[in-house]
DNA sequence: TTGAAAGCGCTAACAT
DNA sequence: ATGTTAGCGCTTTCAA
């Protein structure tokens, strides 16, 4: 395999501006002229200059560039871990819609370390990222407001723009971009589809404290609950995190503890992949015998036996709308706050409960 | 929500090194070695400047230290679908070891198109990537070769790196780092576990004709039969891209037609995901009356029903290893070719065949 | 329409 | 240990 020493610089031919406007016999900056293209340049000129540059292979040195314009044309991409299960759609919309844009797009996860997403939008800040969107939730401990508010105004402080996706607005007036969709609504929807399917032991695994995600659902199946005159029962919604694993491990004990529930709400579909392959290992038929249900919608949730009913999220959408809305803002000057409609997607995990 | 227009550039407070300097009473090139921290100053000074950095909220200018380095720390990643089923995996790879080194991690999409590829790769080398990781297999057209070695040689020219992740090797003597890894043996072994297991008639389905990747594995496949004096049947090689619906439709004319087999051997586990949603439908059980296996061991593969038996390949080892070697490779000047190996994993797709 | 020159923010000799 | 100076490659006045 052919090589060459990163340190041997003498091989390097990285041609720069002026060898063009040499061979083109311009100056420089009529070269800098044919380039942008804003500018007019004698038809003549701009061939003999096209010709050069494709001559030396010349590629303009988009650092310098920046150094210029003061901005490098990047949007960066933060989140939390790249092999989550709804990224690669948000970070799909992201892509698409930065590309689109003229943008690059950058990709940083911090592994839910605050220290490290506090780090890594410094980072950004080096980069002149033109905005850092930040990608799903997270859990709001005391300081957080604090110091995402300050996160906000050092961006904006550097001509960047903070953007939250999957993640409520910050409080106060902070300079922030929020592109967030209906946990509540969708969990509300969900859970008044089973009343009506007759369930009305439906047990809500995978709530997180302190986590706006799960708050939002977690009033969503309440609200529904109550508007039927129906009591929220404590002993039916356990406590755990978004994961596979958990979600296994919450249905065996609800199996163990002979729990009395013909409908299980799993806050992620993540969660409900867990919950089906408990029920499936305990001989529970679903939807026969129970009825599962999951939130967020994952490519995953269609392949699942039986294909999981769940409520759709967006996330394309989402990763879209946080670039347009950060690039744009100062055109129409416009709403910096979007949130979306979620909606169930019915498969075949649910049937009617059993009197 | 609070605005800054984008334009307002009077209100941008971005400080300059210059300022840090005049702040703390030192020179700007004072202020550059304690950000660089790589030659010696006073600590009293040092203080004095890193103070004035933090009153001012002062961030280096990445574009800036760019252009002086000639370098911009940044390592591209060039995938055909962010959302393909093995990216992320690949990319968890590729974004941690460009993170170990100190290194920021672009992505693009290039969504199978040969010119944008060429187009991105340009982009790249006006961004001075260090290194540019071209991530999945694409089909070997005619210009194919030439292209790429072409591309292989700017880069290199411009002291970028070209890598191919799952991806052969060029031809000829090019500046390149390849990371792939075994689809032959991968599905020679697969094939030898079916046929173990008593399996003599296995549809091959989704070979896709010039993609290396496809190539390997139905060599594979071929050589495992042949080494048991059985026939390959073309009847039982069905051409189709790696997708879900083909392993849907395929499976759906195997039956109609009344093709003999007792096994599927699925070209990826998304196809074979299909493969198990057609078999379902028409009341064939798995793995009693047919056996599936898949390739890639994707997450989704084990959340499928049954559970499937597939070939493990070391995504995020690929990833890794592609920007380790990439950046690396002046050091040792060693090998610039690896092949990782891969193995399969048995779940509960397969069963012995009935007699 | 084109050229000359200044400067973006930083680093790296070269002085001191 | 610190300051001075000269660029890195480009864009952008300002002149011509």
């Amino acid at each position: 395999m052919a090589r060459r020493s990163a340190a041997d610089g003498a091989s390097l031919q990285r041609r720069t501006i002026k060898e063009v406007a040499a061979r083109a016999g311009v100056s420089p900056a009529t070269v800098s002229r044919v380039i942008g293209g804003t500018y007019p340049v004698a038809a003549a000129t701009r061939a003999r200059v096209r010709r050069a540059m494709r001559e030396l292979d010349y590629v303009v040195n988009a650092n310098a560039r920046a150094l210029v314009a003061a901005t490098s044309n990047t949007v960066a991409f933060v989140v939390n871990d790249v092999t989550g299960p709804f990224f690669a759609h948000i970070a799909r919309g992201v892509e698409e819609q930065a590309t689109a844009e003229g943008r690059l797009c950058l990709v940083c996860t911090t592994h839910g370390d605050p220290d490290r997403e506090l780090a890594l939008i410094n980072l950004m800040r080096e980069q002149r990222a033109e905005a850092v969107i930040l990608v799903g939730g997270v859990p709001e401990t005391p300081e957080y407001q604090d110091r995402m508010a300050k996160l906000a105004h050092a961006l904006d402080g550097s001509g960047s723009r903070l953007v939250l996706c999957g993640r409520p607005a910050l409080n106060g007036d902070v300079p922030q971009t929020v592109v967030e969709y209906d946990n509540e609504g969708g969990a509300f929807a969900m859970t008044s589809y089973l009343l009506s399917a007759g369930h009305e032991r439906i047990a809500l695994l995978g709530t997180v404290d302190g986590l706006p995600t799960s708050t939002g659902r977690i009033h969503g199946y309440e609200r529904a609950l109550r508007g039927r005159g129906l009591p929220v029962d404590p002993g039916l919604m356990v406590k755990g995190p978004f994961a596979r694993e958990f979600g296994y491990r919450a249905t065996r004990d609800l199996l163990d503890r002979k729990a009395e529930f013909s409908a299980i709400f799993a806050m992620t579909d993540m969660v409900a992949a867990g919950v089906l392959f408990a029920l499936r290992e305990a001989g529970v038929r679903v939807p026969d015998d129970v009825s599962v249900v999951g939130f967020d919608d994952i490519p995953l949730a269609e392949d699942l036996f039986p294909a999981l009913t769940t409520v759709h999220v967006p996330h394309e959408e989402l990763g879209r709308a946080a670039v347009r809305m950060a690039l744009n803002r100062s055109e129409h000057g416009g709403g910096q706050y979007l949130k979306m409609g979620t909606h169930i997607v019915i498969r075949d995990s649910v049937g009617p409960a059993r009197s």
